[in-house]
DNA sequence: CCGCTTGTCGCAAAGATCGGCAGGAAGCGA
DNA sequence: TCGCTTCCTGCCGATCTTTGCGACAAGCGG
C-alpha cells in the first residue's frame, strides 16, 4: 500500500472531515495500481471489495482527497477522469496526441514559471498537476515538420 | 464581430469540413460576448438565432473549432467548460479560488518552460491555453500564510 | 457503554457531454 | 442548374459527473 494509515486519517481529521471505511477502500483503490487511475478502474476495485459502495461515493470521495491535497487528479482528454495519490514530489504528464503515450516529468521547469507568475502578477498557482498535450520525439519525427 | 468571415470559411475548407449555417451561427455566439463564454450561454444565444438547432450539434461544431484551433476551450472548474474565440498571441487564465475572480497572462512564462520541456524531454507541446488555480494577491494578504 | 450531533452514504434524479443512426444539405462536377 | 457524394444535423439514448434528500454512523461528551 502506497499510502500510510496514519497520514490521511489525520490529514482528514484536520481539515474537519470524518473518517469511514468507504473513504479507506477508496483511497486502498487508488493506491492498488501503478500511475493515475481512471475512476471506473477505482470504482470496479472498490466494487471488488464491497458491492454496496455507490458510484456517487466514490466520485465525492475522490473529489474531497483532491481537496485536502491527499490525491491528484488527471484529465486525460480520455473521457473519464483518473486519479493517483500524491507523492512528495509533484510532477506532470505529457501526453502525447501521435501515440497516446505518456510521460511524467518534474515539477523543475514549472517551478520556475509559477515564480515568474508570482512575481508579475501577484498570483500564487496551486495548481500542481499538469496535463499538457502534444508530440512526442519519436511520434514528431514520424509527422516530420 | 471579432471574427472574421473569410478567415474561419478558409480554415474549415482547409481542413476538410464544410461550412455550415449552424457552424456560422455557433461561431458568431462564441465571439458574441467578452473573453470566454461557457457552453450553456453559447447555446442559448444560438438558439435565440435558431430554435431548431440541436444542443449536440453545438458541442460538436465547438470539438471542430477548438481542433482546427479556432476555439479554444477552457475548464473553469464551474461545471460546464467554457470558449473563446483564438486570439493571434496564446494567453492563459489564472483562477483564484478565493474570490472566484480571473485574470488573463501571456505567454511568455510558458514560452520558456514549453522550450525546456522541449529540449529535455524531446517534447513538443501543443497546448496553447492552460487554466491554471491558486490566490491572487487580494485574497492571499486576505487569508495570511 | 449510551445517546447526540453532524457529517456521510446510498439512492434517485438532474446536468453535462458524447455517440449512433437516418434524413438533409454543402460543395463538386456535368 | 441538376444531381451525386459525402459530410453534417437533429433526434434519441448512453455515459460520466454532480446534487438533493432521508437514513445512517463517526466521533464527542457523559
Amino acid at each position: 500500500m502506497t499510502h500510510h494509515r496514519m497520514r490521511w486519517e489525520e490529514r482528514l481529521w484536520a481539515t474537519g472531515h470524518r473518517v469511514t471505511r468507504q473513504r479507506s477502500l477508496i483511497l486502498d483503490a487508488v493506491c492498488a495500481g501503478e500511475g493515475h487511475t481512471p475512476l471506473g478502474e477505482i470504482y470496479a476495485r472498490v466494487r471488488r471489495a464491497d458491492r454496496s459502495i455507490d458510484r456517487s461515493t466514490v466520485y465525492r470521495a475522490l473529489r474531497l482527497f483532491v481537496e485536502v491535497g491527499l490525491v491528484v487528479a488527471a484529465d486525460t482528454g480520455s473521457g473519464e477522469t483518473s486519479y493517483e495519490i500524491k507523492k512528495p514530489r509533484p510532477h506532470h504528464h505529457l501526453v502525447c496526441r501521435g501515440c497516446g503515450g505518456e510521460q511524467e516529468i518534474g515539477d523543475d521547469a514549472t517551478a520556475a514559471m509559477f515564480d515568474e507568475v508570482r512575481r508579475r502578477h501577484g498570483f500564487e498557482i496551486a495548481t500542481d498537476h499538469l496535463v499538457l498535450f502534444g508530440l512526442c520525439e519519436a511520434c514528431r519525427c514520424r509527422a516530420g515538420p
